[in-house]
DNA sequence: GTCTATAGTAAGATAGAC
DNA sequence: GTCTATCTTACTATAGAC
């Protein structure tokens, strides 16, 4: 057990140099040199737990995401059982909570929103968003209406709109303002989704 | 004048091969050789005229968004001179302009919006979405409510969703697609400017 | 202005001892 | 599992002839 935990320190010691060294430099400014001597460990260790630079940034990536899908699928639960049926208002619910999270971990939320990962990784991000895309389109498949607009672009409009407003609290420099832009960001959310009389 | 046209040929000869290139590779992925032989050209060549890699792309880059910018402001123009006062009215139609433009360059506009160019080149093109946001902000600055959300968050909700669609638009395999995509996100961005009664 | 050939450099990856 | 030392590779950028 005691070479186990070993090497479970090694391994989060080199993931939080990770977040440091890319948050500041960017992926591909980023070098492997500066992340292990900054964990205290070594290349080779780093090549043992994770495949190369490429994998150890996908990680970052994998345990964000999980985070955040967690936050959000939880308020909504939570939003449910305390009695909300109406699926726009359960997507806000959803929706706050993520920014929230963006807030939250904005270091992390910077490095992915602003692209720039290694080969292949925004194909990754891509295909994220579009899961995260299907899952709201079955909270708001009710929102179909006949002559409207496809509930394909509503679902891709709101969930773009989200997105793009999480990198935008992300960087924020007060709490308060990130905050108070999610608000109307939201508000103009359930008015979009308004059918007209 | 023989040389300086035999200078503009070269020239737009590897403006075109770095299209093709850096297209299908992306740009890190892409390399210097191969744009230089698929343009008949050579590396010095390529040297004198763009000060390198990173300069090509970004001369490609200019253009593009320079091309756009003149379809969107042409429309708007147009529009206006032929009665049209309302500022959403005038929006949508340049947003429209801007849609059409990202479909008939999906190739570039596929490249540019998928992120992944060189160093700095992100910070760029953030840049020019807040010029674009504020010439959004101009344009709709009538739109402000007592008690309502922001400007800043309509005109930044707004202007993402043009940008994310037109994303959207130039991924499409089919024109008709593409085009009903586009006009139901129009619709969707009207809707989300009227107020409630 | 254009070319060929070469230098320089940086960084990711691997081998093998402990 | 961890380390050090080395390797390899791939590319940008330059120098200098034509």
């Amino acid at each position: 057990m005691k070479q186990s935990d070993r090497a479970a320190g090694t391994r989060n010691a080199i993931l939080a140099a990770a977040q440091d060294v890319f948050t500041s430099a960017g992926f591909s400014d980023a070098n492997i040199a500066d992340v292990v001597s900054r964990a205290g460990a070594s290349v080779g260790s780093l090549y043992h737990h994770f495949g190369g630079k490429a994998d150890l940034y996908l990680a970052l990536f994998e345990d964000y995401e999980s985070r955040q899908e967690q936050r959000a699928t939880a308020a909504v639960a939570q939003a449910r059982s305390g009695g909300e049926a109406s699926p726009m208002e359960l997507f806000i619910v959803g929706a706050r909570a993520y920014l929230r999270g963006c807030w939250d971990e904005r270091e992390l939320a910077r490095l992915f929103l602003a692209g720039g990962g290694p080969a292949g990784s925004e194909l990754l991000g891509r295909k994220r968003f579009h899961q995260w895309a299907r899952l709201n389109e079955r909270l708001l498949g009710s929102y179909e209406e006949a002559g409207g607009p496809s509930s394909d672009a509503l679902v891709l409009v709101l969930t773009t709109v989200v997105a793009e407003a999480g990198h935008e609290v992300a960087v924020c420099d007060e709490e308060e303002k990130a905050m108070a832009f999610a608000e109307d960001v939201l508000t103009l959310i359930g008015r979009m989704a308004t059918v007209r009389a």
